[in-house]
DNA sequence: CGCATTTGACCCGCGC
DNA sequence: GCGCGGGTCAAATGCG
């Protein structure tokens, strides 16, 4: 399936759609989401080394001493939010606090965004002579939660329409009236926003997916091209060999067929591309394989550990960790090759994203397909390690770990590394966008600047809004991982959502309990509750910002000249192809689902994801993953 | 027969 | 330099 491909809307979740502003938002004043109604949404993070025992450290050894816990607030709500100052003070003890007020002060003067809203709304909408006053806005309500749209109405001038008619002796009752027409309007203004937003998303994850394509194809011709001037080159010989070796490593591929592994370079990766990847990214699928050789020689070994090139996932060198330096997907854009961030880039390649969670099955389904490649012992379990890499597309970066807990066998640790460099069903696209994101975001949160502890939070704050589980990030080197602890909480589902916009794609009920019913459901949950995390995160922030604004648009508002850590993070996630296409993957999954609003009514989200896009996968429950399950984890 | 999994061997980095 | 552990390869095996 394309990317967006199926990207149809449904009336009914534009209510609920997050507007790409708030989702931003979600990225910028994270420390502002609150949640005083739902405290249970509460969730720690911590900032912790990642040793290269995925066991041993990350898990065992839960709190270590370098752990920095910083709670973070859920605000699964979707309307007011109160801002506890204290709390964030506690929150964010480590960094200084950034209030948003500062920060689009010039924004807010003499009026609050509420107010700027209201007035954007009526003016757009309805008659409101009988408002007032401008500076009362409805104290019972909160409209903060579309600010964001302010880029496609771009109406800043309809404040004084509200003014104008001037304060009028009537009674109260006269004025509440009117504010509630106001609020009305304003209710369908933001409908009407949304849905154009819905259009525009869908219509720019199509052109991504687009651009993917054909830069895939691009990718694949170059590939060749260098191929042969390669054999020109007298590289016949030796590239032949590397081929017959990628052939073997491309199980299922029809036999050994050369698969052009170009996409390496697509990625929804990003920056972080070097020199040497970029090289690689030229060369053919073979050189993918002359790169493993390269890592074998003293003079190289650094650089192809630095490099990891993508086109080497599909065929890791041997002896090369996959997990470790080699195999850190390419979260950057190959055409932007730039080999002064080899150490930044060195952080994302090992950037991971773990997920904790209670499960009898052997795997969590994650709506993408995996072909184990090797199993391992590792040191400190018996449970067995075993090792996946993503096959729903030649070459694909991706490759997990799972593994069961030591201490608790019913607990079941998935490790996800990569970025995947083909389209996904929206199911994937929680994951992917998840670890895509991860890689980015750990690369800012490694840093040991406040910034970069920031980020680390805005990244959990965004990724993980609403998951009343446990996250952890362990953003110092040598892998910084995001670790989504879902055995922690008893109903990591249980946040509010709005109807009908979470089916839950497999048949348990949607809240059902997660830890009571842990088999059926957690192999799925966690996409799910990416997925609705995603969606939330936004929704939250967007409530915090009134000066919200179009990602192109935000970097630009925001000086970096305030020598504000915060907003250089924010222009370096907007001007982040990776962050955008995390935020188009977060955002189309959760609105532009085709099979939630079109296809299949009986289906959920995940079932169609999976019909649409799993190769011999029927359902949801029966895809690759389990056929791997099947074979027997190695873990029991 | 084709494909996925299994599993022993291999390679590499790292610590001692 | 050696051993250990992690990660991957690839031939062997199993399954539909």
């Amino acid at each position: 399936m394309a990317k967006g491909s199926g990207l149809s809307f449904d009336p009914d979740p534009i209510k609920h759609f997050l507007p790409i502003p708030t989702v931003l938002n979600s990225f910028l004043e994270p420390h502002h989401q609150q949640q005083q109604e739902f405290p249970h949404n509460k969730f720690l993070f911590k900032i912790e080394p990642l040793s290269s025992s995925m066991e041993s450290s990350t898990f065992k050894n839960r709190s270590p001493p370098s752990t920095i816990q910083f709670p973070v607030n859920l605000n699964c709500s979707t309307t007011a939010i109160h801002h506890d100052h204290q709390e964030e003070e506690e929150e964010h003890n480590n960094r200084p606090v950034i209030d948003e007020m500062d920060f689009f002060a010039d924004k807010k003067n003499g009026n609050n965004s509420e107010e700027a809203d209201v007035t954007t709304t009526t003016n757009n909408t309805i008659n409101h002579s009988d408002r007032k006053d401008s500076n009362t806005p409805p104290p019972e309500l909160d409209f903060n939660i579309n600010t964001g749209l302010h880029l496609l109405t771009a109406n800043t001038y309809s404040d004084q329409s509200i003014v104008d008619d001037g304060l009028s002796p009537n009674s109260e009752d006269k004025r509440t009236k009117s504010e509630l027409a106001v609020l009305r309007a304003e209710l369908e203004r933001m409908n009407g926003e949304n849905r154009r937003l819905r259009d525009m998303l869908n219509q720019v994850t199509s052109n991504y997916s687009t651009l993917q394509m054909h830069m895939m194809t691009m990718m694949q011709q170059q590939q060749q091209q260098n191929q042969e001037n390669g054999q020109r080159d007298g590289k016949s010989t030796r590239e032949e060999v590397k081929q017959q070796h990628h052939s073997h490593n491309s199980h299922g591929g029809g036999g050994g067929q050369m698969v052009p592994r170009q996409f390496m370079d697509l990625g929804l990766a990003a920056a972080g591309a070097t020199g040497s990847e970029a090289e690689e990214a030229s060369q053919s699928s073979s050189e993918e394989r002359s790169g493993r050789e390269k890592s074998r020689s003293p003079m190289n070994n650094m650089e192809s550990r630095s490099t990891c090139g993508i086109g080497r996932e599909d065929s890791p060198e041997k002896g090369s960790p996959g997990w470790g330096p080699n195999k850190i997907p390419r979260l950057g854009n190959a055409s932007t090759n730039k080999p002064a961030d080899q150490a930044t880039e060195a952080t994302m390649r090992k950037a991971r994203v773990s997920v904790r969670a209670r499960s009898e099955a052997p795997m969590i389904t994650d709506g993408c397909q995996w072909r184990k490649y090797g199993q391992k012992m590792a040191k400190g379990n018996p449970c067995p390690r075993a090792y996946y890499r993503c096959t729903m597309a030649a070459g694909c970066p991706v490759r997990k770990q799972v593994q069961r807990c030591a201490e608790d066998r019913t607990i079941l640790i998935t490790t996800y590394e990569g970025t995947h460099n083909h389209p996904l069903p929206p199911a994937a696209m929680a994951m992917a966008s998840t670890t895509s994101s991860a890689a980015r975001m750990l690369l800012s949160g490694s840093m040991p600047s406040a910034d970069g502890l920031m980020n680390s939070n805005f990244f959990a704050r965004t990724l993980l809004p609403c998951s009343s589980s446990m996250a952890t990030i362990s953003a110092s080197a040598p892998f910084p991982t995001v670790t989504l602890d879902l055995t922690q909480s008893p109903n990591p589902l249980q946040f509010p959502r709005p109807p009908n916009q979470f089916q839950v794609p497999f048949s348990n009920p949607p809240h059902t309990n997660i830890l009571a019913n842990p088999a059926a459901l957690l192999p799925q949950i966690f996409g799910q509750a990416l997925y609705n995390q995603s969606k939330f995160s936004g929704l939250q922030l967007s409530q915090d910002l009134e000066g919200q604004q179009h990602p192109s648009t935000m970097s630009s508002s925001i000086h970096p000249s305030n020598h504000n850590p915060l907003a250089d993070t924010v222009n370096a996630l907007t001007n982040d192809p990776n962050f955008t296409a995390a935020l188009a993957a977060a955002i189309t999954s959760l609105i532009g689902n085709p099979g939630q609003s079109n296809n299949t009514p009986a289906t959920t989200t995940t079932a169609n994801n999976n019909n649409g896009s799993v190769t011999s996968n029927g359902n949801n429950s029966n895809n690759g993953n389990n056929k791997v399950a099947n074979s027997g984890f190695p873990a029991n």
